[in-house]
DNA sequence: ATTTATACATAAGTGAATTATGTATAAGAC
DNA sequence: GTCTTATACATAATTCACTTATGTATAAAT
């Protein structure tokens, strides 16, 4: 994935930068395969990052400005952490509030109730 | 659209068979051009389905079987009423918990409360 | 010794939507 | 009476996020 066990991966297309944005604000300093990780024990396993979807959008995050990196050698095997920039910090609390909108006006749309 | 008003259209994406199906199931026999209305109409404005988004869409849920058409002449002009089959009428509900179930996950992801 | 997990990366392909066009009738503005 | 807007359908070209596939390499587990 960005993928999987969810039925209609179709509704995932557009989260992907959210949830990086935002797992980053509240995890602080982590690398790649860790927020996968993070992101699939968080989703109870239904949500699972492949590298295919993960490191491109890492790349492009940082590219824009919003993430930094730190690479780090652990013995001989590459990390590299990713943290947020002020304008990441920002943009994380924007997606998320347009997050919640689009829940909102689609939850009025389909006539459903969105209680936790 | 199947876009705009709202900030980030990749949200959108993967929704628009889930709300043709729905907005279907609650308001029976439409037309194209009315269910655009009703989506613009439910979501206040922020909502608006663009044709190249709606007719490819309503016409591959007919290739599907998902929905039934019924062509009407409006003295001269064309209007092709859409209703759902009875597999759409299933799918219609499967999406509909497909996207609770989605938001759900999102929600434990971002850390944020889904209260209408 | 072999498989699985850790850890990165990128290139080719898909497919839903966007953008752009096209056709045509009816209503409203002025 | 003409010009604009609304109604009502349709499709072709393009975009771009993500999937699928592949590649490299170390470390741990069985």
């Amino acid at each position: 994935m960005y993928k999987s066990i969810m039925h209609s991966p179709e509704l995932l297309k557009g989260t992907l930068q959210t949830i990086l944005l935002k797992v980053l604000k509240d995890h602080g300093k982590m690398y790649g395969y860790e927020i996968a990780q993070r992101v699939k024990e968080l989703s109870d396993e239904r949500l699972l990052l492949t590298e295919g979807a993960l490191y491109p959008a890492l790349h492009k995050l940082e590219a824009e400005g919003l993430l930094k990196t730190e690479t780090v050698m652990m013995g001989k095997r590459v990390r590299k952490y990713y943290s947020l920039t002020s304008e990441g910090r920002s943009l994380a609390k924007e997606r998320v509030s347009e997050f919640l909108d689009f829940i909102k006006t689609i939850g009025n749309v389909l006539q459903v109730e969105l209680s936790g």
